[in-house]
DNA sequence: GATTATAGTTTGAAAATCAAAATACATGAA
DNA sequence: TTCATGTATTTTGATTTTCAAACTATAATC
């Protein structure tokens, strides 16, 4: 029915094309650095999944946890957004999440049509564990670094952070 | 019935505790690193989400369009493995895939237990048209980067997919 | 060859998700 | 003010995803 396809698609930057005038193509580095970014997120994805199914809650569940503990106080707009769901989805999930006990809905402030969803100390102490899982992960990943090389890692992500 | 927290948690190292002899806890630099790629991998999922919800296809449809592409033909365990689902689950997900022709099932060579998915013509040009939307992603977030600050990046990001 | 392990599929039930309708509040124009 | 329109959240019913466990087929080991 249909080819069978042989594409190693090798994620090195193999080819040392850095001769001239090639300002509107996307260079060899950026490619060799788009895969590196999906090979990274994808092993990020794979890891947390299996953290999650361990510890029992979903994906989801874990994601807007670190969005609060990393974040502070969010509405349900905004969060939704974020973990890139409905607000009639979120709804629901934080629904869960008030049974049990790991979050809070409170009223906002100004505008009172918003929510404010926040974390109870037990979704803090929570957030904590998990933080320190990623944190063991994260030593881990660079343990063969310098000093200076996390440093630098740092910078660069963060500056890529700021650009989303 | 719970305390209203504020922790706006700063994620920058604003510390500059680089006094001496502290080789058995974390370094502040590995927190700063921590949170920096805690939040570089929610964004990145945010956006994956947005993508893949205008494409029409799942999330766990497009990762496995997206390990398919870069890593080529693999089975069924191992592909379930890196998506972080049960072998059930696949087998339906495949089925739709399959369904949809963005990939098939081939006999495994040697293990006739196994099973190998594969892109299709038809998934391969799928990976490869959400490929250029990464590359666009990319290119924008290093936009302000130097050829060599790039260079750098991709050593450091392919070095801590290596640790993994 | 018998037993145990592994790969994949099927099945039935539980959970997650969506789109659309409904409610409540906000904002801006007449 | 009052009306119209826009935004935030919840509810609802249906669809999709997912899992765990049972099942089939092949591999590996003793």
């Amino acid at each position: 029915m249909t080819v069978a396809h042989h594409h190693s698609s090798n994620l090195q930057a193999s080819d040392s094309d850095s001769t001239a005038a090639d300002s509107t193509a996307a260079h060899s580095t950026d490619h060799a650095l788009n895969h590196v970014i999906i090979e990274f997120y994808e092993k990020l994805s794979s890891w947390e999944h299996a953290i999650v199914r361990d510890k029992g809650f979903s994906l989801s569940q874990v994601h807007t946890i670190e969005l609060l503990g990393v974040h502070g106080a969010m509405r349900m707009k905004e969060l939704a957004d974020k973990i890139g769901v409905t607000t009639g989805t979120l709804t629901v999930q934080i629904d869960k999440m008030v049974e049990a006990q790991w979050v809070v809905r409170r009223p906002h402030e100004t505008d009172r049509r918003s929510i404010l969803v926040e974390l109870t100390d037990k979704g803090q102490t929570l957030f904590l564990e998990h933080d320190a899982l990623h944190l063991q992960l994260t030593t881990d990943l660079t343990a063969k670094m310098s000093r200076e090389e996390r440093v630098v890692l740092v910078n660069l992500l963060s500056r890529m952070n700021n650009e989303f």
